[in-house]
DNA sequence: TAGATTGTTAATCGATTAACAATC
DNA sequence: TAGATTGTTAATCGATTAACAATC
């Protein structure tokens, strides 16, 4: 509420980069530098120059200055500001697997504006204890748990073809957005927000592109 | 080799969406359907009928049959042989905390072409042992395991200040492909391929949707 | 002043979507 | 035949990049 109002449509591919941005402005708070300009924040983020100054426009009012360029401080608070590090989205996570853990002791959320208050998985033998500090609930009770927090966000992490019905349960239990790392796409009533975090889409890049270099070596 | 010379460009989105297609192919082997139209595809995995159509004219010579669309069996060939699944690539990872630890133990990569062969860390503890069969060696001895195997691909792990040291050390090390899951953007030479993973990114996206359904609703 | 940089408008590029003839 | 579907060409859309005047 602390922002005006801005209805100003900024892009995905923009909000991916704010993060990048602001992990190497935040490089730079322990040097003597203040001021920073769009040239050098694109070589070293091998971005265009054009595209950091519009990227910087479209969530921050601060006027570069010329021949010095942004002053870091402010530049570092209004994407802070924008990305909403401050007020933190709570989130559940279901699927304590191996990448259920890891997300559970990741460190960086809550900088980026989440914090994951609790976990849920049916196998008893996870069920009832702590991860990272934070504590394992059977599934049957997730639902119940919702009502009593504010939880928006939940994290599915459980195999593939349990993600459907982990939906649902977390949509039935006033769930607002989604964030799937089960390799499926998710059927979701309108209004709901998910995000899909397809690390196999990733490796099929890769493998792509090593696979066109292999084959102009040998030809 | 057994694939004609394509040097047809196809795009990084359409990679991306042949994981989905590929696993939703797949969950219908098992029901007595053999042909699959582009409109039903579309509305299974939120896409457009035509992109649909276009992403199989990309990497496959199959022709959809007009009625009935394409053959379920010989799509899901083709876009295994177009991915690579077949011939993987072997990779090594460098940082076993959380994250790298659930990487290891990821089951589904070796259907997508990457066979991680070994883990790196500095950290004593964990040298020397095992995790989910693959062994954890010093990341002195990276450089010379490298010279004796033909892995490809390094997969970063490491916290991010030690992401570029990782990054240098395995370049040097002959690996062609970097898969960087350290939030922050690697210096590179020509030729070396990167992919970023920087699941906080993917955060920003989802709080400034749910910021946006908030803002709406109490204006 | 000269030159680096900003901010913005216009041009380019690429991906998605619409339109439509051809086919079974 | 009628209608669903394919395959492809054209139109649209949005993001990136180029061009350039304004500023210190």
């Amino acid at each position: 509420m602390s922002e005006k109002s801005t209805p100003n449509q900024v892009s995905a591919n923009t909000l991916r980069r704010l993060p990048y941005y602001l992990s190497y402005l935040k490089s730079l708070k322990n040097t003597d530098v203040a001021y920073i300009s769009a040239p050098v924040i694109a070589s070293e983020l091998d971005l265009n120059e054009v595209q950091v100054r519009k990227d910087i426009a479209a969530i921050s009012s601060v006027a570069g200055k010329p021949k010095k360029g942004f002053e870091i401080d402010v530049l570092i608070r209004d994407i802070q500001a924008y990305i909403g590090c401050e007020d933190n989205n709570c989130g559940i996570l279901v699927g304590v697997g191996h990448l259920g853990r890891a997300l559970l002791a990741y460190k960086g959320f809550e900088a980026y504006g989440l914090k994951i208050i609790a976990a849920f998985d049916s196998d008893p033998s996870v069920v009832g204890t702590e991860i990272a500090g934070k504590p394992v609930y059977h599934i049957a009770s997730l639902r119940e748990f919702c009502q009593s927090t504010d939880a928006a966000i939940g994290i599915i992490t459980v195999p593939a073809e349990a993600a459907q019905s982990t939906c649902d349960l977390l949509i039935k239990s006033n769930i607002k957005a989604i964030w799937n790392f089960a390799p499926v796409m998710l059927n979701v009533p309108e209004g709901i927000i998910v995000q899909n975090e397809n690390i196999v889409s990733s490796l099929t890049i890769i493998n792509k592109k090593l696979a066109e270099i292999a084959g102009s070596k040998q030809p």
